[in-house]
DNA sequence: AAGTGGTCTAGACCACCTG
DNA sequence: AGGTGGTCTAGACCACTTT
């Protein structure tokens, strides 16, 4: 559709295929714009987008390189920075769920504020137990106001988020994310079956739609002993300097 | 110095002093660019970064709104996203390092393939315990090529990454970390004077500097009790479809 | 229909790295 | 000195949301 996605999404296959090869030299701004047939600020656009994504870096008066990739091999490596439980991260893997709570109340007082509601209203909460490739790997506990969509059991056994994408129209698109170990509490020890106390890893979610507005507040925990995450940071000065 | 990144400073302010306020309407672009005098384009720049931060979010047809902010208490909170045991992350507290380890030896094969180097290249070793305000908060092993810079104990004690960007002009841009629970190792639960066992959250990382050089791999083991880490994530749909 | 942000252009000049 | 990426412009048109 846009000019600057498809070169994007050109350039990057050529990456990931191996056409441009780790740690070498890209061609020239120059060379793709006529390659492309586009302006150098659509194409800088393009490039941009795959900075972003660490798979490329420029050096002023020097070139654009491909950045040297380490282990991709995401076995059991989950992103930290894409959506969690989800198809997007589990490639060709078959996740289930187990429902062990799921319930309708009025939202506590820590939930208003993360989720930035008012006193009155209403919210789901359910918990699950998540398996990929029947394998057990995470306990989920979870506070959705009501108002985002009606749910029942039958979603909550799919994919919520496919569920919202297509009939809410709603897509994650920033989450506010909290990182910690812990003992597994008793429920979520029993819930993964997994001695009492062993350590886990907790990640809490407030989670935002493309409109800005919190539909999610998630406290998930994971067995340690099989759920490694993976993240890439990529620091610009501005972020530092101040 | 550059006008689009003095803009962004300028609305940046201007949204953390709540000038601009939370979930409000931030003022079309047009308006910025003639209140800035510079072309939209540039002005769009200056936006796309705080964009980047999740400041902001623009949507077509709408205009530009200013994100609600969460609980930024980072009173133990920190960042996921930025370098870690430095003043970066850790604002006005003081950053104390015992010296367990210091060596140098030859990498080892992991170690030569994470860092990217041969295998007779010489590598410093060294284990710190860090503390923040004179509490223990984390174990640190690192591996560093030596000729990365010169290291001795002394700079060990205090910021090795200010000692890297002064002197080797050197600096952190780039990390591939992966995150996970586990129990504290012997080693671990003496040096942060923990019972053995108790869970622990470790951070695995791989540093590049701003030439895509992979210049430390290290593992972090940090107190659960008192180490919460904060990562905010911005998906755009790029990233999802493919 | 009006207004807002998104895309895209052709071209100029600057900053930086490498010979 | 030459080449590369970074910044910046003025203006056109498109896509989307809102009234």
């Amino acid at each position: 559709m846009y000019k600057y996605h498809d070169i994007y999404s050109d350039i990057k296959r050529d990456i990931l295929t191996n056409h441009y090869r780790a740690g070498t030299l890209l061609p020239t701004q120059d060379f793709f714009a006529k390659k492309y047939d586009v302006s150098r600020i659509t194409l800088k656009k393009a490039l941009h987008l795959l900075e972003n994504e660490g798979l490329i870096f420029s050096k002023q008066g020097s070139g654009t390189y491909v950045r040297k990739r380490i282990n991709t091999d995401t076995s059991d490596l989950l992103p930290l920075d894409l959506p969690i439980g989800t198809t997007y991260s589990h490639r060709d893997q078959k996740i289930t769920s187990k429902i062990l709570h799921f319930d309708a109340r009025l939202a506590e007082k820590n939930e208003q504020e993360n989720l930035g509601i008012e006193a009155s209203s209403p919210v789901y909460e359910f918990k699950r137990v998540r398996s990929i490739n029947d394998q057990l790997y995470s306990y989920e506990h979870t506070i959705m106001p009501v108002y985002i969509a009606p749910l029942d059991k039958k979603i909550l056994q799919d994919s919520i988020y496919h569920y919202l994408g297509t009939e809410a129209k709603l897509q994650l698109t920033d989450a506010h994310r909290t990182i910690y170990a812990e003992e597994a509490s008793e429920e979520a020890s029993k819930a993964l079956e997994i001695a009492k106390a062993s350590p886990v890893l907790v990640i809490e979610q407030v989670a935002y739609d493309q409109k800005g507005r919190a539909f999610e507040f998630s406290k998930s925990v994971f067995k340690s002993s099989q759920s490694k995450f993976i993240l890439d940071v990529h620091m610009n000065s501005d972020r530092i300097s101040l």
